[in-house]
DNA sequence: AATTAATAATTGACACTGTCAATTGACGAT
DNA sequence: ATCGTCAATTGACAGTGTCAATTATTAATT
């Protein structure tokens, strides 16, 4: 009878929403993400993404889970291509910066955008899960064999935290006297290795960036 | 002839805006933070802001450098109190934390908005890099003293980001286990101290990114 | 004390925004 | 060709930031 929407139909337009979504957010900031222009770009009515997205916050949310997804894979992938934990958490970290630093508007969308009710999208809240749990099992699987010890859950966060850390204070530019962030990336990487190592000066070893 | 509006009449306007602006931010979000709630809340029709300050961002901005300000007070007075360089770093830490979290409305507003021109607002800058120089200072004569050794901006922006890490994701509820924020904070300024400690390992030599 | 002129404060208005109700459009089965 | 149903659009409303026009206030001068 109808013409009826595929989920397909409606997973590719929520999809395309988002794309356009997070970009007029790069291009324009929180303020440029509004309805009526997000409807004008993708070439609709103002209304029709009513019939996606229960209200605008749903849309951000879908926005930041998509990007979520995208960071839970490339961490999946890169956790599956290095086997030995030690190394395997340097790459991760390596891998979170780089893909803040390429894509800071993703980044700020994610983390810097505050949504109060984010658990009412579990959703969401299982793609922030996914996104670091290569890195809590990497912890827990160095801390089995040996190479550092402590509470794995405390060490990951700590972890997350100073890898959060340094990338929010570029992000919102508070890093100052022109400090290159590749060195002082290099340099927090570094730090968190010795600070988490059951023995500092054999660890220091372990994670010895090649100097230039 | 006309009523002329004092120095003081305008600052004192102005900081009892900021107040009610924080107020409102810390009950009802950043969208409670309306010109027109502020008015009413101030007991004055809805521009009178507007002779008072430039726009809204600029009341954003003044709200801001209010409590930079005050993080810039308590932590001069702490790095007062404390002589010895290597304590003084850990009571800084340790004042930053408590003063973020028993104001995380004031934190939140200071750092979580995302307010795109800041440069536009000197005395904001200025507030800023005042919070900041306590503990720069504190770096430095701790290397001076031989308590550590690297760069000093790069040992302080390290200790920043790893305190600013956690704060951020406790205040955004990121944490697994909330309710045990003091112990991850403790592993947290440990974690700071090993990783900066002097140590047979050399530190602060220029490291060389590899690409991907 | 009345006048005056500059300044403070208020109101009107406009272009926005998010969102719902009512309406129109489109399309497959009958 | 018609109908029934879903999809999409338009109308409308409350709310926002902000400027222009207007009114109110007050301190010095007459």
């Amino acid at each position: 009878m109808p013409k009826i929407l595929t989920a397909d139909d409606v997973l590719a337009f929520r999809q395309r929403l988002c794309d356009l979504a997070l970009k007029a957010f790069a291009e324009q900031g929180v303020e440029g993400m509004s309805l009526r222009g997000l409807a004008a770009a993708a070439g609709c009515s103002r209304t029709t993404p009513y019939r996606y997205f229960k209200n605008k916050a749903d849309i951000l949310a879908a926005v930041r889970q998509s990007q979520f997804q995208k960071l839970a894979d490339v961490s999946e992938n890169v956790a599956a291509s290095v086997p030995d934990p030690g190394p395997r958490l340097e790459a991760l970290a390596r891998s979170y910066i780089k893909f803040a630093i390429s894509s800071p508007d993703a980044y700020r969308v994610m983390f810097s955008v505050n949504q109060r009710d984010e658990q009412r999208y579990p959703e969401l809240v299982h793609q922030i899960n996914r996104s670091q749990q290569p890195m809590m099992t990497a912890v827990s699987e160095a801390i089995d064999s040996g190479e550092i010890e402590g509470d794995p859950s405390n060490i990951m966060h700590v972890l997350w935290a100073g890898l959060h850390g340094i990338i929010s204070l570029e992000l919102s530019d508070k890093l100052h006297m022109g400090r290159c962030f590749e060195e002082l990336s290099e340099v927090m990487i570094r730090s968190l290795g010795r600070a988490i190592a059951s023995n500092p000066s054999r660890e220091a070893a372990t994670y010895r960036v090649e100097e230039a």
